[in-house]
DNA sequence: TTGCGTATGATAGTATTACTATTATATTTG
DNA sequence: CAAATATAATAGTAATACTATCATACGCAA
């Protein structure tokens, strides 16, 4: 079977975990506390524990658990592209490109075995609720400078080119895709806590219905 | 001069801050010090060391920083309903109350000495940054429960009616608003920080330009 | 086979944080 | 003046986010 990985930037760890079996315990293992404790009560020393290991090990790969939840979340963007680019390679009208990318945002994140070592969707859940905490910190220019941020921008702008296609007149491409990326994953959040933000119920049309939501803002917003 | 303050929920405070001046004081000065340090470096020592107070008076106040956070916060929400109150109150035409409520939530945030003991730029960049942190932890439910997001979501209710009187057939007026509310803060701390994320630049025409984003998302979405 | 480098484990230690508890003092109110 | 209440002063605790040191185990090259 063949193996695929993502090449990631590596500002993002001190040591590729994707090489070493240590390495890809602490990815498996974190996504799993993380999801299960929230990332302000996951510690090094917890996961040390979990996997039989040591803190001081731990923090060969990562320089600190900030640093290790940029990775995750880096991981993710790059493999909702690497999904959003099977998907529409073989279309030619950017119309359907979008909706193609609108489709992917939306769905449901499912374990995938093409990648051993992550859960998907335990993965997802983690975007859902730390996400935000990735770039409302005091070092976000550094991080940015790092270039932590690579994944999503890469994202963001080959879906903004797609819009400018569609529509070359559209001046906020950008700023309406990264609205859409992070709308997206709000809605969720709203309808699962907070469901007077929302229109949208988190039972198993919510998907689809996400999708509806976004599609009619997003197409609507850039048409002529 | 009329004082105006607002009635805020009883469960974000242990003792009102505004009826005393040990009070007001930490409104005031947390104010300056979460916006000088980020909200992970502020701690109620440092915030008494500034007020030559101690920690646990601080404490009689507030449970812990989080719930300062989230009273500061639904303080703002507050301050622009009644904003948006005060802007709309003369207007019939629903579509003229839509755009005076985008006016206000794009607007650059000034020091307003109708409140002389909040200072409202400041407060505004830790709603910028800090916003997200009141619900994305493991207490949401238990937070929203004990009602601290009501302010957010009196905005919030308040402005999709408006979208509901303009075309009844829009079907998200709640995520639509939540959406635009979210966006504004996003889009000028990616001009900030991330500008490949947004098409805004952070110069003087920022908040012009936040709001024909805005204003083009918003009603081209709801449109019949 | 020896020896070397590298990955990991074991253990200890530190400054800071987010509190809780207790007692003393000052101020307000009846 | 007495009683109630707010605040100050001080101490203490468990957890966190690291850093440092040393020992061991493993693979590989001479």
């Amino acid at each position: 079977m063949a193996v695929l990985s993502f090449k990631l930037n590596e500002h993002l760890y001190l040591r590729d975990p994707q090489h070493t079996e240590l390495g890809q315990n602490i990815i498996k293992n974190s996504v799993n506390l993380i999801d299960q404790l929230g990332f302000e009560h996951f510690t090094f020393k917890k996961l040390a524990e979990e996997i039989e290991s040591t803190e001081a090990s731990v923090y060969r790969y990562f320089e600190n658990k900030h640093r290790l939840l940029h990775y995750l979340i880096s991981w993710y963007w790059s493999w909702l592209e690497y999904k959003i680019d099977m998907a529409t390679s073989s279309l030619k009208n950017p119309t359907d490109k979008l909706k193609a990318f609108l489709r992917i945002v939306a769905e449901e994140k499912k374990y995938d075995p093409t990648f051993e070592f992550v859960n998907e969707d335990a993965l997802y859940r983690i975007v859902m609720d730390e996400l935000d905490k990735t770039f409302l910190t005091k070092w976000v220019d550094a991080d940015n400078k790092d270039g932590l941020f690579i994944s999503f921008k890469s994202l963001c702008k080959k879906i903004a080119s797609i819009i400018v296609e569609i529509n070359p007149q559209y001046p906020y491409p950008n700023g309406l895709i990264s609205t859409t990326l992070l709308a997206a994953k709000q809605q969720h959040f709203f309808a699962k806590h907070l469901s007077s933000l929302t229109n949208l119920k988190d039972d198993k049309k919510f998907h689809q219905n996400l999708y509806l939501f976004l599609e009619s803002m997003v197409f609507n917003t850039i048409r002529k």
